[in-house]
DNA sequence: CAAATAGTGTCTCTAAGACAATATCAC
DNA sequence: GTGATATTGTCTTAGAGACACTATTTG
């Protein structure tokens, strides 16, 4: 009777066929822009970050990015990886989207992915800078579902203008999947990762758990409300917003002054 | 310049070491055991899949059910033939757990599993029988968080007893991982599957969505109220509980009778 | 009738939504 | 003062939890 020592060292996983295996990454932020108005508050856009795809297939089209799993690092280190490499910013934590694996999804050969989103704080975007050659781009997006029940993925930056339709999947478990029906400029079909990925993050903005990693470590209340309503499409009142966040904050004893109205008080996150 | 179909002949992904992917299954059943009291309504246990490894490594522990990915399906398809193959039941559908890459998870080399959980109806285990000699077996599952804060995994079968001590670890976006620190008799990281793959379940059952396929076609309300009693661990008031899930069930014109107590009306699901 | 489950009605409490009102600053 | 945001208070309403009560069957 072998031992296991024995065993393991004649075993041999080389006779099954196996895939490549990426991480996409789904990373998100939001910019504020300043108005024409002094005392306004800046309006939010909520932004995906792209990679043109400098080579075949899919050559110029637009990409999540993501790489290849390494056999020294788990999937989630991967995916904190790919995104440092492009932004040079390292986000606190990711959160798993989900697994694509249909066959045929790319031309090159056997490849899944593990997609996760990632949020970055405007703020650690600015403080490392983007370089404006790069072919990586923050594009805007909007993902929303019209009355035939149909959704429409728009991304634009500058001139560029991407778009997809997607019909929802069979969905069971509170989950929802994306079946690509028209796609404009989106490579691999990361048209249906990045609506099931803007799915996953609206469904963690709306228990107060997604939103934070957006601002920096000290914010207004109202701050933070935009960026809700800005991921989620939909708006509070303030009164009420304030009452249901107040259990994950805290108060600090600054403000914010000079804005042509009453100052707000800086928050932090509890815990 | 190179079109994409020269670029895609001559391309290869062979210069990349590639994982072995695996699509492991938490398979859970909830088994009605009738009482000694004609009239009592029976009592119910969960139950979990498991298969005794008859070779290394891990040789004689247990382990989930689960294999390799084959490039002609998606990996959800793969979790589900991998049921279909032990128990003969083809479940309607499965929910996602999560990806485990860790390095060095798996003694045999380069393997990352992603995980699944599939209910099973007792209805259908019945239906087809399930061979006593075979090495899968219904484990009795119950896993519970200690006062100070460490969960405690035990299963057993007949005289088998298997046993794993889990910590949580750090923990964002409603997500929970845990870490094995002590493991009595399961093979790999299954113990730490199997916590996130029940924690799953029970967030699932706590919206009314997972119970269902542990049932029946046609089922009463209390027996629906036991499944989520019996998966949650709390219990409920069944008046509450009636009135919570009527959005979710439709009547039926049929009763349960003979059974020593006033009739039950059988619902189905809506929609 | 006794034992057991099936099913209904209603009170309370809490949390979310709506709305009104006040506070404070920069120009 | 004006225009903007910041902040608080309270009325209403929907839903969850608790509890009491009635209904129906079989041995």
């Amino acid at each position: 009777m072998d031992s296991e020592k024995e065993f393991l060292s004649n075993y041999s996983l080389s006779d099954y066929e196996r895939p490549s295996v990426t991480a996409d990454v789904a990373a998100f932020m939001i910019s504020s822009e300043g108005s024409d108005n002094y005392r306004k508050n800046p309006e939010n856009k909520l932004q995906i970050l792209l990679i043109r795809r400098g080579g075949h297939p899919y050559k110029d089209m637009w990409a999540l990015p993501g790489g290849f799993l390494q056999s020294s690092e788990t999937i989630e280190e991967c995916a904190l990886r790919e995104i440092h490499e492009e932004t040079n910013v390292m986000p606190s934590s990711i959160m798993p989207v989900g697994v694509f694996s249909k066959p045929g999804r790319d031309p090159r050969g056997w490849i899944i992915s593990s997609a996760y989103v990632s949020i970055i704080s405007e703020e650690s975007v600015k403080q490392v800078g983007m370089d404006d050659a790069s072919d990586a781009q923050w594009f805007s997006i909007s993902f929303d579902r019209d009355d035939e029940g149909t959704y429409h993925l728009d991304l634009s930056y500058e001139d560029i203008r991407l778009n997809a339709l997607l019909a929802e999947e069979k969905t069971r478990f509170g989950r929802t999947e994306f079946r690509i029906t028209e796609n404009g400029g989106l490579a691999f079909d990361h048209a249906a990762i990045i609506a099931m990925a803007l799915t996953v993050l609206r469904n963690e903005a709306k228990n107060y758990d997604a939103i934070f990693d957006f601002l920096p470590e000290k914010f207004t209340l109202t701050a933070l409300q935009k960026v809700q309503e800005t991921i989620m499409n939909v708006s509070v009142l303030p009164a009420n917003f304030r009452r249901m966040v107040s259990g994950y904050v805290e108060e600090t004893d600054e403000y914010v002054r000079g804005e042509g109205h009453r100052p707000a008080k800086l928050y932090t996150r509890k815990r």
